[in-house]
DNA sequence: TCGACCCCTAAGCGCTTGCTCAGCGTCAGA
DNA sequence: TCTGACGCTGAGCAAGCGCTTAGGGGTCGA
């Protein structure tokens, strides 16, 4: 609930001019509501408080506006699986504070997430399969801690692809179901999914 | 795998003339492959094989025809959700095979049940409106199995509604990764998340 | 004071969208 | 043979789309 968002988790920040990052937030928004074929040109640039035309001095098209989020976010949630993952601890222990952190962020940048997670089919061909890559990573590194558990004899999984699938299947979907005025705060749910993933995988009581 | 699938599951077999039939099962291929608002009435009329006028004669408009995918869709994945909950057996049966049939009816069906599970937001407000309710019976059945062990002493579930929460998002979003090309069929998917349900729940090797 | 530069806007272009409408062919019943 | 209902098409309308362009108005160093 209360711990502090560090700075690095708000996707943002550091993007140059400040106008072109009004542009960013305003679409994240916008696409996150209404889904990038729904949204106007138009739109975005109102809620950045600019003409329509202004949009097309900082981005080339609505799509590498798009392929921006995408990029960003992706890379972001990959770097807090990857660090947790490559924590201290027994495989239990990393698989839970990978799903705690993976989970929470899904659900505290919901809006980002969505985006993320639900509109790849908008991108270009090239931008798309740079996605693509990401999203194998972060496969590759859930698959990792699992079968790390497995090898150290900790967890019980007659299928580690599937597991993991399944695994991440139900982290990404936090992103499009959570609502920020429900009883759940991220922390909870990532609290809960930590949980229920440790179940999954048999390894609950482990040390 | 070989299972044959009963016509019940079939979803638009019964709708009536029969180029109102193939404009459904149209709209649903096109509202799948592309999303809502990125396909075209010229599209779908086009994959149904008549003029773009065609459409309007059947269909007041290209929301109607969404709201009849989402409306018979979600029916049928409720009635089959329904139809396992009120089979006989220990609440971990009960469990599994709801899971098993929602599960493999999401990746059988999984362009259908992708229209289903993520273009609600395009839907009109009454139309959105009837939608939720159904989505909250979905919820309802699911709950009252996993109450059900818990009561029964079966099931080891700290947060039922959690828990039913993470359940029922796992299987939804199998319509948004399912590929019928890959490897697991239908079956096997639904196998694999039975079994891992049943862990979430702390009732694997109950009766 | 000046010109160079950067951001931005007003206006609008060409195109596609959801949807309409007058009319055509087909076929059952009289 | 005529008639009316039905299912459909070709042509097209108004609106809205992504994106472009010409030019305005600040803020700099010189």
């Amino acid at each position: 609930m209360g711990t502090e968002t560090q700075p690095s988790e708000q996707p943002w920040a550091d993007i140059a001019p400040d106008a072109a990052r009004r542009l960013v937030t305003a679409a994240v928004e916008a696409f996150a509501e209404r889904g990038y074929h729904a949204t106007t040109t138009r739109d975005i640039a109102g809620r950045a408080g600019m003409s329509p035309a202004a949009l097309y001095i900082h981005y080339k098209t609505k799509e590498e506006l798009l392929y921006k989020i995408s990029s960003v976010g992706h890379r972001l949630s990959l770097r807090i699986l990857q660090e947790a993952a490559a924590s201290d601890g027994s495989p239990a222990e990393r698989l839970a504070t990978a799903v705690r952190s993976f989970v929470s962020w899904h659900a505290e940048r919901h809006t980002t997430a969505r985006v993320v997670q639900y509109e790849l089919g908008a991108l270009g061909e090239e931008h798309y399969a740079e996605i693509v890559g990401l999203r194998r990573e972060v496969d590759t590194v859930m698959r990792s801690i699992i079968q790390d558990g497995v090898d150290a004899g900790d967890f019980d999984v007659p299928d580690v692809p599937g597991t993991t699938l399944a695994a991440l299947s139900l982290c990404i979907d936090v992103a499009r179901w959570f609502n920020p005025e429900g009883r759940r705060g991220p922390e909870d749910v990532g609290e809960l999914y930590a949980d229920l993933v440790l179940r999954m995988v048999g390894g609950a009581g482990k040390p």
